[in-house]
DNA sequence: GCAAATTAAATTGTACAAAATTTAATTGCC
DNA sequence: GGCAATTAAATTTTGTACAATTTAATTTGC
């Protein structure tokens, strides 16, 4: 079977860039995020540390990096503000001083409830339907599992 | 027919989230890009803005802004060094002080042909086929478009 | 039992993102 | 024609991202 190929012009397209869909779809929806979660008092990347810490806490800076991809250069100003925000707490290992964990307060447990009302506002300015989020999400996660092996 | 209902638990895990799909696949592929985008002498982002600009030069910051879902706060500062790096030049609009007009220098044109193997490589590192990622492409394009009217 | 390699986090420096404010120019409207 | 509203970009501030380096502690070989 012939390979079909493509022009410079082609391959070069914004509009026929993977990348450029998920980084402008990414970016959307912060957008979205941004004025539900500033009345919880979260940026974007602060409410996914408190996604997963909201499953389990008590976890090193480094698995909470390997849970959201994101490094320590990100994570500790990142937390260090959660800190002081009254979410979090950093308690440095007495075992090992390198590691630092991370556990959450009672005003951050407590917060879980309010921000449960975050994803139905969102679900229902995307104007989708259940089924295509949940087949999307899993289409993305591949993806993104394919090219962080690669 | 009676609309199923989630708990707390299950509309705030991290894995159910689209948004941290398309967040975290959209920081996977920049990843891949940067290796690749660093022997051209751009960033992602200043790749992003070139893709734009070899479709058509000329643009006022405001344009180029709405072609990338970028604002002038962030166009701004990337589009300075992009000039001081000698791929495009920034003219002030002698009509209207106000705009400032975007055109690419000759080695800015030229490096299109270089960028061109760019999209080759992230297609095979993707381990993607082609019809798999048109249609993911469009998929995304279209939940962005809704995000954005939303 | 100790030096080399490894691991974990912090630090540093560069580069976005976006909200808020400021400055400058133009457009409407009476 | 003149003033308010609007538009366009710059500036400022806050907050990510991440590569590269540094520091500190542990593990592994020999």
């Amino acid at each position: 079977m012939p390979t079909k190929t493509f022009t410079a012009d082609e391959t070069l397209q914004l509009d026929n860039q993977l990348c450029f869909a998920l980084y402008s779809a990414s970016l959307a929806m912060t957008k979205l995020y941004k004025p539900l979660l500033k009345t919880l008092g979260l940026t974007y990347p602060q409410y996914l540390a408190m996604l997963v810490l909201w499953e389990r806490d008590g976890l090193m800076v480094s698995e909470l990096g390997e849970r959201l991809y994101l490094d320590s250069g990100t994570l500790t100003p990142l937390l260090k503000r959660m800190e002081t925000a009254g979410w979090i707490s950093r308690q440095r290992d007495v075992q090992d001083e390198r590691r630092v964990f991370i556990t959450l307060t009672p005003a951050g447990r407590s917060l879980k409830t309010e921000a449960a009302k975050v994803p139905p506002c969102i679900l229902s300015a995307s104007q989708c339907s259940i089924p295509e989020i949940t087949a999307l999400t899993q289409q993305v996660q591949a993806l993104r599992d394919r090219l962080t092996t690669a």
